[in-house]
DNA sequence: CCCGCGCTCCACCTTTCGATTGATGCCGCC
DNA sequence: GGCGGCATCAATCGAAAGGTGGAGCGCGGG
């Protein structure tokens, strides 16, 4: 094989600028070819299932329906999809977290250097998971404390709480007692050190645990 | 006076990405000249004193401590200061009118189209106000609307609620009596159309009315 | 196989919050 | 000078939320 076979590479991003700028901050380096840029996750979804395709830079909020998370969900679904490098501006656990079960292979920062950003590109490319040190560190902070590591349904409750919704209205969103959003609540309270709903919003948004 | 001369540009944004991407963006368009593009609301400050900058597109929020609107009141106080156009992801009240008092020429959001972009820098040159159709949008709805706008108070209030403390606690911190902390209360959830503190803190954040 | 954990639910009690009503002093504006 | 908006405080009452101490079930790992 010739070592000059570049990397192909769709970007999925809303907004006209960056989608410029990764063009721009790409195709100066030797190696990558755009070969499309889309601004939904829709055509994204769409795109990627075409062959010729290595990489998927897919940025995770779009001002549409579909998310980033599903959009990535929905391409590493198929058999010899392309790679998903998501690449975002927001750095909160909660992305990161349906990022990485979504099945990106890596998740940079938008403010990451145009050498950092062209070296995750090639390690995706090769298959190796690249991770922005930010986004690293904090995973290995989640790993060491697990104690913040909220479980899946005391997220759910806790995202309602920051919604606005009483106990009353989540147990009937979630088909569930108000004692089991109680019950929810009070384990929410003691990993996160806090004693009400409203500091526990605090808490989860401060540590990125929901979306804000 | 001869219509090529060209409008000089400073562009102001943490990302490298998105620098590249005005660049390429606006270069390509006839009549800009990207005079200089830095990563922090200092160095924007700095260059802006420098004469032969017609326009500066200014990030609201820089990794760094200086905020965009800090960096725009800096650079409009000045005699013959160049404009300043803020260009941001975010659409938040609070953000646009601090950008605003601050003393920016428009407000424009990243989602913007080229061509709305070209045409905003244009109208901030001939020292006209730009401002985004959503942005536009949202302000005439405040104008419309004047229950949104809490009193600098009942804004303390709000904000102390959105981190997490209780009535209690609210009242020692500014030295009140709960009974008073309860009645700002009672008229901010008339004001924002809500009925508890964690749907206020929901609503106060959606309009941008307090920071995350 | 049993233990731990996540999820679900119950009862009882205390505290906090929200709703209502009403009042006072201050300040700016017509 | 009166009127309205803002900020301050009081009392009361019912509803919501929080604290405590349980309990059963399913599932995966040691």
């Amino acid at each position: 094989m010739t070592a000059a076979a570049p990397i192909r590479l769709l970007l999925a991003d809303d907004h006209p600028v960056v989608r410029a700028g990764l063009r721009a901050v790409l195709e100066t380096e030797p190696g990558f070819e755009v070969v499309a840029d889309v601004p939904t996750a829709e055509a994204a979804v769409t795109l990627a299932e075409r062959p010729g395709i290595d990489v998927v830079l897919m940025d995770l909020r779009f001002g549409g329906e579909m998310r980033g998370s599903q959009a990535t969900a929905a391409i590493t679904a198929r058999e010899g999809a392309p790679r998903v490098l998501v690449l975002t501006t927001y750095d909160s656990d909660a992305d990161i977290l349906a990022a990485i079960e979504a099945g990106a292979t890596g998740y940079l920062l938008k403010d990451a250097p145009p050498e950092e950003l062209a070296a995750a590109v090639r390690t995706a490319a090769a298959g190796k998971s690249a991770l922005a040190p930010t986004i690293a560190l904090r995973l290995m902070d989640r790993m060491r404390a697990p104690a913040t590591a909220l479980t899946r349904r005391e997220t759910e409750v806790l995202q309602l709480v920051a919604d606005g919704l009483s106990n009353a209205q989540i147990s009937k969103k979630l088909f569930l007692s108000q004692a089991t959003v109680k019950s929810h609540l009070v384990h929410i309270y003691a990993k996160l050190g806090v004693d009400s709903r409203t500091s526990a919003v605090a808490a989860g948004t401060a540590q990125g645990l929901i979306r804000r």
